[in-house]
DNA sequence: TGTTTTCTAAATCATAAGGTTTAGATAAGT
DNA sequence: ACTTATCTAAACCTTATGATTTAGAAAACA
């Protein structure tokens, strides 16, 4: 939670100086801001961070030297509790959605009245999420079409589901890398009887060797039994 | 976007009848809606979709049968239009972004006013998301200690940046499961130059198989040469 | 009862894959 | 000029892997 007898420290990063001197005028209007540090330069702004770590970092996306992406990324690795607030141009929403990924706790269009800033801020240095409601709603879209991709690739009619039990079980210890003696070991079966049923799953998966096996399971929704004791707690 | 002249036809799922009662009274109060259906069953309740697609199916996705997440997976796979709208007594972050994941374009707690119900599916009906303030902080935390996990596994101190840029192209080949020859041929080198590549690769990578060559590159965000380019026409 | 599926197992064979050493040619850096 | 890194390549050997056939036992099914 945000100490409010403190006040909260702003670090700005944007490729144009005149849009630099403008927010940091619009921030310092509001007492209770502290603008540690303005800078042109993505490469100055990270290393300013990381020896000043503002509460908050109110970056543009769009920068020629070291894109906001980058940028982003490179503020993650800092580990610092530095928020940042993305301030665009755009509203594409793939872009709001890998600034999200990436840890921007805040996106603020340029073209949003100047006041949207501080609110933004404000919330962000809350803990919160701010996304202003038209780029929420681009978010949940690209999300959405992410996630059916990814699920529209493991549903896809695959040759998985012609696999029985103890295929199954064999093709989950092949994706961990294990050898025919150690899978016959961990099966408590005849290293014959592993070659035996290794010959079937490729046959099912209509491949010719290990590697592709695992391939092929990887790529077309193949639940390890790891991963299926997990959805089974969780639920 | 929504046709006005039509009443949207809504169906609704909860395994609670009484829930269910209330819910199709307040519906039905509001003349531009029309209810045709409700059961306490999600199987039947994904027969009924099948049956009249609905504009707007309404679920509980806490039900003993068959639960929500289950259900909201098998509406996805009639490649409907039916948007759905969560009913909820949880507020686990997990929970709403799995349903928003799978789909879910709406999200409403039993604990709100039933008023709110409206606002959601008059939202949902015109193409928009509707998640309650609450939960799209909850959502976009969880998206982020997602992303945030992916991003460290990828970042994870890795033996990969120990391998040659010929290196990485005998990699790339070898996570396509390609064979010796087929490697030589596609770099036109020979093949037992490619052995000492992958001999290399085996040892930098610390593993002495390609299986486990493959899987700790696909586990450790190695970027395929179709993925990089990718990336540079996305930037 | 007869049929099919699944799991088990062995035998045999061919070859792809892995391990190791040695070495020439370049290119890059000190 | 010297050293190091990288890419190339061959020879040699061992073993893991893959392909194919055959077959017994148990369970499931018609």
């Amino acid at each position: 939670m945000r100490d409010f007898s403190k006040k909260l420290r702003v670090l700005l990063i944007d490729d144009n100086a005149n849009h630099l001197r403008g927010i940091k005028e619009l921030i310092t209007l509001e007492s209770s801001y502290n603008v540690v540090g303005t800078t042109t330069s993505a490469n100055i702004g990270i290393n300013l961070i990381k020896r000043y770590q503002p509460d908050i970092v109110v970056m543009d996306i769009n920068m020629p030297e070291k894109d906001g992406l980058q940028a982003l990324k490179a503020i993650g690795k800092l580990g610092l509790e530095t928020n940042v607030v993305i301030l665009s141009g755009y509203d594409d929403s793939d872009l709001i959605y890998r600034a999200m990924k990436l840890g921007a706790k805040g996106y603020v269009l340029k073209t949003m009245a100047s006041m949207k800033l501080i609110d933004a801020i404000e919330q962000v240095s809350e803990g919160r999420i701010y996304l202003p409601a038209v780029l929420s709603t681009r978010f949940f879209e690209h999300f959405q079409a992410v996630a059916q991709k990814e699920e529209a690739s493991a549903n896809e009619e695959n040759l998985l589901s012609s696999l029985t039990m103890r295929e199954n079980e064999v093709l989950d210890l092949l994706t961990q890398g294990i050898n025919y003696k150690s899978i016959a070991a961990k099966l408590v079966i005849s290293e014959t009887t592993v070659k035996t049923h290794v010959n079937n799953i490729f046959q099912k998966l209509q491949v010719n060797d290990r590697t592709n096996a695992v391939l092929y399971a990887l790529t077309h929704g193949f639940k390890t039994s790891a991963s299926k004791s997990q959805v089974m707690t969780a639920v």
